[in-house]
DNA sequence: GCGTTTAAGGGACACGTGTCCGCGTCAAGA
DNA sequence: TCTTGACGCGGACACGTGTCCCTTAAACGC
């Protein structure tokens, strides 16, 4: 077998050499072109660029990095792609990246695998490495800790109080600020409080927000907010608002107004209002966090919390790309975003 | 400076040469235990083990390559990441790769950049790549040629009617068959269609689905179909379907089952009825399409057509994996998936 | 036709890796 | 003490690339 292609095509040409044989140049000349270097004549140089567009050719790009050219490649570790905001960021950061051209490597984070991961992203030697979503803490920080070992840049999105890393989180505190004043400033003294009961790991979680708005208008948390969260198996979905709501309606002292966690418990509660014949706003005022786009589909449609996902993911790029060339800080970066409220018609004005 | 790290901190080490060196051992003895080569004390092996635990080492995956080791990397091209049911394949495909030991480099595939996608994907020398969405035809085929022409195997998962093009493709023809007949079975016989007005490419295709349903049943298309979307500017959307139910209720011959294109048509159908004060499914029934985690929430429920997406892209692998090491075929290879009606709230008997 | 300039040819090296092979070393057994 | 393995060392090469540098050939001016 000769290396010509028996069936008249094009050979598969998978280096320079072979490509510059079939040129009939001499590989340094296709090198030459290839790299924009002077002393060349004008009809050489299209001859070479005629041959690449017609054959496709593209050089090696592990030889290129091996050479020394930066592989322009980042890690993206996820904890998952099925939540929608998760996967909004990770949209919204690939294409930050691959405008600034970069490519993403893109690698879900399940737990114990996190080690595989970060080695694997290692040995591809990428420039830096992204987490989106919720993890382990000690897995992360130990992963963290090693990236910080092999001197790779690293930003972690959404998870906050990790001990040494470079954190961009949304103030949850402030968010919740923000819907308790405007539960406030319509009546409402009585708040339920759907799947928010995790103890505030920062000053800017939700509860901090919660407790904070109620000190500074003179109300007492205990007595203004009640949980039911025990009462069902915690999903965080649908099905766990729906039971919820309908829980909160069973009892003696019902609250005016429901927060909950996510939208998707937020819609699930508005579907178990609605089996109870309430209407709403009118009996009940209900908010969700995350302003997904089913938000504005509801009916009524949810007032929610809108994550600023375009802000976060911009404030990303820049945090993860002012570290490339830098030397390593010795304290963390950590940069908050702030959420925006989206009143719609699932709230309204407390029932006297 | 020396090599040493004066904090004391581990020194980053960048290639098996500086490792071999931190431990001790010739770079030849160190490559020998990474591959598992016989002929070496069990005490060297274990030395080598615990260095490379503690220090995070990992061999240049790029240097591998070029020793002619493959990449293990697959090209997912995507035309947004912001359609639910695209994404969840992007996951269920990354999960399925992930696990025969494959990783993604991913990029959305915007229009016009699908050249410099491609050839950055061949630059990396993925050993397959594969397109989910729906792109511009003659791009995605140009692409393609360009992959075949390379020798890179591909695949194109939703979009039919590609000339020469490996596919998988749900086959929506079965999917309108199953809704029509549940529908007629309910005693419709007038039926509007949202969305659903581009011409047949292939005998798959949703309307050769509802003409040859029809046709079976001995009725006739034109005097039982309903198309409006000329009247609104068309997105596909939330707002589209709103506004295009209440045009069908506008009419003097009015429907009494509406068929959407997408979900979030159908939902935005529900809410325009919902305003017009109809009850769902008495007064009206809607189909959805897509079955995503939202037409479980909506009220009433939406009955929709679900994709099976885990066994597209089951099915998916298998094909890509099959053609990586076989030589090239000479016919492409077209799979399509089959669709499940799921029968939910908004569909119901016809009103007499 | 001759000398000079210009441009392409081609050998060499480095990058990090796996592998082959000959050489040195050390310890165990005779 | 000598022989014999066993095992680690280190040089060499290849992979595809960019770049340096020297050589060769063609083109050009006179």
């Amino acid at each position: 077998m000769s290396k010509k292609n028996p069936s008249g095509s094009a050979p598969i040409l998978r280096s320079t050499a072979e490509f510059a044989r079939h040129v009939g140049l001499a590989r340094t000349t296709v090198s030459r072109v290839l790299n924009g270097q002077p002393g060349l004549k004008q009809k050489t140089i299209e001859r070479v660029q005629r041959a690449l567009a017609e054959t496709g050719f593209t050089p090696n790009a592990h030889a290129l990095h091996l050479k020394g050219k930066r592989t322009q490649m980042v890690g993206i570790c996820m904890e998952d792609l099925l939540t929608p905001p998760a996967v909004k960021k990770l949209a919204a950061l690939q294409q930050a990246l691959r405008k600034r051209g970069f490519s993403s490597l893109i690698e879900v984070f399940t737990p114990g695998m996190g080690r595989e991961v970060v080695r694997h992203f290692l040995s591809m030697r990428v420039e830096a490495v992204v987490f989106i979503g919720h993890f382990h803490q000690e897995e992360i920080e130990a992963r963290i800790l090693e990236l910080m070992a092999h001197g790779t840049p690293h930003l972690v999105i959404d998870q906050f109080g990790l001990k040494n890393a470079n954190t961009i989180s949304l103030d949850r505190a402030v968010a919740m600020e923000a819907v308790m004043n405007h539960l406030l400033d319509l009546g409402h003294r009585s708040f339920g409080l759907l799947g928010i009961t995790r103890a505030p790991t920062s000053r800017h979680d939700r509860l901090t927000g919660i407790h904070a708005t109620l000190k500074a208008r003179g109300l007492d948390f205990d007595a203004c907010t009640l949980t039911l969260d025990h009462l069902h198996e915690r999903n965080n979905d649908f099905d766990y608002g729906r039971k919820l709501a309908a829980s909160f309606l069973a009892q003696s002292r019902r609250p005016t107004a429901l927060l909950a966690l996510n939208d998707a418990i937020a819609i699930g509660a508005l579907r178990g209002l609605h089996e109870a014949d309430l209407k709403l706003p009118r009996d009940l005022s209900v908010v969700g966090f995350n302003n997904q786009e089913v938000a504005a589909m509801t009916t009524p449609t949810l007032t929610t919390v809108d994550q600023n996902i375009a802000g976060t993911i911009e404030t990303a790029a820049e945090v993860l790309l002012s570290q490339l060339g830098a030397p390593p800080r010795a304290k963390p970066i950590i940069r908050l975003i702030e959420p925006a409220l989206v009143v719609r018609e699932s709230t309204g004005p407390a029932r006297a």
